[in-house]
DNA sequence: AAGGTGACTTTTC
DNA sequence: TGAAAAGCCACCT
């Protein structure tokens, strides 16, 4: 029987590719967003992952360019991302931040990105 | 259907 | 080097 295959929307794609990220590792939304096709979209990958509801999707393992959470302030526990992430290893320095060059996952090397186009 | 919003990123001064 | 502003994308009224 065919099963038509809808089109998974974004933040559908994105759940599902951070899904794939190992305990241990993270990733920022522009890589996220990169994997998708669309490198300047880190933005909604972020607002993806705030409509996260599956228990299955780690969503604490996305985090900004910087290595920090960008949670900022949210609801009850601003804390709870570090807290997941310290408990699968990942360390955090003095300043609240995530090393990448260590803990950040890189499943194939992407770095043929398209060519960023100068805005102005 | 158009406009607003936001767990971001990059460029400029 | 650090801070500020603008840009970009997809989803929701």
């Amino acid at each position: 029987m065919v099963v038509r295959k809808r089109r998974l929307t974004f933040y559908e794609a994105a759940w599902e590719l951070v899904r794939t990220i190992p305990p241990g590792s993270v990733v920022t939304y522009g890589q996220v967003a990169g994997w998708l096709g669309s490198p300047r979209a880190a933005r909604a990958v972020g607002y993806a992952m705030f409509s996260v509801r599956d228990p299955d999707v780690p969503w604490q393992r996305v985090i900004n360019h910087k290595g920090e959470i960008s949670i900022g302030g949210h609801l009850h526990r601003p804390d709870l991302q570090r807290r997941l992430l310290e408990e699968e290893g990942v360390e955090f320095d003095a300043h609240g931040r995530v090393d990448l060059a260590r803990f950040g996952w890189q499943p194939k090397r992407r770095q043929g990105l398209h060519k960023r186009r100068r805005l102005r």
